[in-house]
Parts: structure tokens; sequence; C-alpha cells
DNA sequence: ATGCCTTTAGC
DNA sequence: CTAAAGGCA
């Protein structure tokens, strides 16, 4: 009997099936030889560590991607961890063809890759190794010093004058014909779809929550290739590319492309992105995530850690509730409590919104950005290590290319300064729907009477400040002068 | 080295 | 308009 040819399409991979180098190739190899395209996909949750978001939308992700192989009369079989037991169950059924994937750039990832790919490879499995979904090499991108890039500006210079940036009109992906060949290698083999023995259906990799919570997320999101070339061309074709360096920051305009998600779960590239999306403003913003990968790249302490060192003794308070209410959305600040609920509704935060926010909690609440960071894991479909990591630690003055100290969001003038009519207050937090404009930023200094006209009874349906935002900014200010200190009293 | 730059606040 | 840190060329 001949021995079913599969091919895994890592876990770690890019979600892609027509661009991603291996998978595509092998779907085209297999449409070429009228052979069926047979690969598998493996989840590792003690490798992977999820967030309740993202493991909704990796569930809908694999299942377009069942769906669109099942349509190749292919079969994607799942398998659940630890992922080197699922390999040496393949290869002692002799089941095990090729392995591919794509390589991702999280250090810790990328470690433990490297490490598996070895030791197939050792078993003479051949493995196909495509690169991260970035467009700059993590390696050898450098400052004129040798150094890696620590502000903004400087580095996107550097990057746009290099070769490595596929400006329109340039050579696009190009699959690597060795690659090619090998994949043709393994559909020239006789293959018959057998089921795998451990392989288990969709719904057995536990990414669907338990409870039903996932309604916003639903009404919000296509996960998949196919909602990411419908949100991109939308995007493109539309004004909204022409206009966004004057709309991106109004959260209440459709401003932004909402790729995140899709670039995180590799399921569009930075590089068709940039083609179809040719303005400088909004391809920067492609810029920040490949700095934001750079640094991740070049400091991995940093994911848990600040990058300056001078705030590993900063104070940081420890208060349960002032948390929970930010976490909630009740913290009595429109524009902090419209944003952490746009994020629990949709799972995901206008960007303008996360600085208003994370501002809010590192240095009026004066709470650790890793805790922050934590909940923005759990909740943001977009959750992506490098980008929050250096999120997080650019708005706590910690990261790189940070702001000088004293810079404090003030939530009531952002509020005013882009949410003007208080659009996007009114749609996240409904109880202050009929406040005229000139109160619905501080609904605190609103007269009585108009107070009771709009049916809101602070305190009672919606929360009165859990802090004074002037008071909190001084509190800041001195916490950060004092850890500036060079003597520390303690120790 | 000196000037530039930074998703700002507050007077 | 200034405050003001610090990376970068």
């Amino acid at each position: 009997m001949a021995s079913p040819s599969l091919l895994i399409h890592w876990f770690w991979g890019d979600l892609r099936l027509a661009h991603n180098h291996a998978l595509s190739q092998a779907a085209q190899a297999a449409i070429e030889s009228n052979k069926p395209l047979i690969a598998a996909y493996i989840l590792d949750p003690d490798i992977e560590p999820l967030g309740g978001a993202s493991r909704w939308w990796l569930h809908h992700s694999l299942k377009q991607l069942e769906k669109r192989i099942a349509d190749l009369d292919g079969k994607l079989f799942f398998m659940k961890g630890p992922i080197q037991a699922c390999f040496d169950t393949l290869i002692s059924k002799n089941s095990l063809h090729t392995v591919s994937f794509n390589q991702r750039p999280e250090p810790r990832y990328a470690a433990a890759q490297q490490d598996i790919a070895n030791s197939l490879r050792k078993r003479g499995i051949p493995v196909i190794e495509g690169p991260p979904n970035l467009m700059l090499p993590l390696e050898g991108f450098l400052n004129k010093q040798g150094q890696t890039f620590q502000v903004f500006t400087p580095f996107w210079k550097a990057a746009l004058a290099s070769s490595h940036l596929p400006f329109t009109g340039r050579e696009s992906f190009k699959p690597n014909d060795a690659r090619l060949d090998l994949l043709q290698t393994a559909f020239s083999l006789d293959s018959t779809i057998n089921p795998i023995e451990n392989s288990c259906p969709l719904d057995s990799l536990g990414l669907r929550p338990k409870i039903h919570w996932t309604a916003g997320l639903e009404a919000s999101w296509l996960p998949g290739e196919t909602g990411a070339m419908k949100l991109l061309e939308s995007f493109a074709q539309s004004e909204r590319l022409q206009h966004y360096s004057e709309q991106r920051d109004f959260p209440h305009l459709p401003g932004t492309s909402r790729l995140s998600a899709h670039l995180h779960f590799g399921e569009i590239t930075p590089q068709q992105i940039w083609a179809r999306a040719a303005s400088e403003p909004y391809q920067r913003q492609l810029g920040w995530r490949e700095f934001a990968h750079q640094l991740l790249h070049h400091f991995p302490h940093t994911q848990s850690h600040p990058l300056r060192s001078e705030f590993l003794h900063f104070p940081w308070r420890d208060d349960a509730t002032g948390l929970k209410a930010w976490r909630r959305g009740e913290t009595g600040y429109p524009i902090v409590d419209a944003g952490m609920r746009e994020l629990w509704a949709t799972g995901w935060m206008h960007n303008r919104v996360r600085m208003i926010v994370g501002s809010f909690l590192v240095k009026d609440l004066l709470l650790p950005w890793q805790s922050g960071a934590e909940w923005f894991w759990d909740t943001l479909v977009d959750a992506d290590l490098a980008n929050n990591t250096m999120g997080w630690q650019w708005i706590s003055g910690c990261g790189a290319d940070a702001a000088p100290y004293f810079r404090i969001f003030n939530p009531m003038l952002q509020s005013v300064k882009f949410d003007p009519d208080g659009e996007y207050i009114r749609k996240w937090c409904p109880e202050l729907s009929l406040l005229p404009k000139e109160y619905i930023h501080q609904p605190w200094l609103t007269p009585p009477l108009i107070l009771a006209n709009s049916k809101v009874y602070i305190g009672k349906n919606y929360p009165s400040i859990i802090l004074d935002h002037h008071e909190a900014r001084e509190r800041a200010l001195m916490a950060l002068k004092k850890s500036k200190q060079p003597a520390s009293i303690e120790k």
C-alpha cells in the first residue's frame, strides 16, 4: 500500500492559501497533478498562548481555510499538540511527507520552530520554511552605528531608502523554485485521503468559547483571506485612503483599514497592502508594525520588561478596583469608557483611543503597562506580541521612541479634539447619548437640569470619575521624577 | 557637533 | 510658544 503523502501546514504558519509560499504551491501542484491537496494544521495550546478574541478569530480563519481546501477537492486535518508528539505519531505511521511553515517573527516561536525543524530534518522529513509576514529582514537592518533603531523616524527613512520595501511596480513575492520542486515530489507520490488517527474536527481544537460572548465579534469581522481582501479593496478603492491622514485619528470615522488582525494571522501580507494602498501616510503605519517586530526581535526581554532599564523600579501602583473599572469602561471619563467598551464588544479599538486608554491606565491610574497589555492580549482580535509590547511601552514612556515623560494625555482634550461631537462616545456609551456635545466630554460638569433632561444620573447610570485627571497627572509627574533620582532610598 | 524630530500639554 | 529627552545623521 502506498503511504499517504501529507503536507503539514504548521500551526505557526500563515493562514493564507493563495499567498503562502509553501501551501499555495502545494495547492497549485495538487491541481496540476490532479491529486488532492492534503494538509494538516497542528495547534499546540502550550506553545501558542492565544487570548480569547484571538481564539475566536483563529477558529473562523481555519474554518474558511478548511472550506477553501475542500473546494479544491483536498482535505485539511486538524491536530492538537503537543506538537512534537503529533509529528512523532505521523512519522511512526509513515504519514508525514513534508512539513512547511512560514516563520513566526516572535523570538520565542522562532527558537522553538528551529528546534523542531532541525529534529524533523534529522529524521529525514523535508522542511520548507517561508519568511515571516514582514517586509524588512529581522537581522541586519541597522542604523549607521550598527545598532537597532530605537526611534521610528530615522528607522522609517532608512527603510524607505533601502531595497527591501516593495514599492509599487517592483518585483513582488516570487515562489522559490526549489520549494516548488520539493512539493511537486510530495504530490507525485500516490496520495489517498486517509483519516489521520489522531486528527480531530476543527470544533474539537477548543478554540470556540464555551459561553457565547462573541456576537459583537461576529458582527464586526470576517476572519480569513477573503475578509482581508474585501477590507483592503474597500479601503483602497474609496476615498478613505486619500483622506487617511486627515481622518485616521477620528474614531467615529471609518478612516482606518482595520487590517491588523488579518495581518497578524498571516491572511494578507504587508507587501500586498503596500502595493494596493500606495500612500505614504498609510504605508507608514505598516512601518510601525515593522518597527515593533524589529524591536521585539532584538530586545526579546521587552515582552515582559521595559526597554529602558530605569523603569525597572518604577513605583507602579497596585489597584485592583481601578484596574477593574478601566477594563469594564467605568472610569467616568467618556472617551476612555467608550474605547474600553468598543474593545469588549468588537475585539478591536481605534488606535487613537488605544493611546488615550493606555495613557489613562499607566499615567492616571499609575498601573503597570503589563496589566494593560494583558487585557489587550485577551480581548483584541489583533493581539500581537510585537505591536502590543511596543504600543504599551511607547505610551508608558519606558520603550523605544519614548515621548518625554511629561507627555501625559489629557482625556478631555483628546476627546474634544478627536471626537468633537461625541459621536464615538454616544455609540459606545449610549447612556450619555442625549448629552449636548458641550458636556459629553466631561459629564460631571453638566448643569443639573441638562443632566436630568439628558437622563444622565452620574453615579447611577453612568459612573462618577474614579480619579481627578489633574491630580493624577501631578501624581504621575512626581512618581516619574522620583524614579529618576539616581540615589534610591530603599535597599 | 548641532539641529531635527516626536501619535503632546498647558499657559 | 515653550517645556524638554534623547536617538540619529
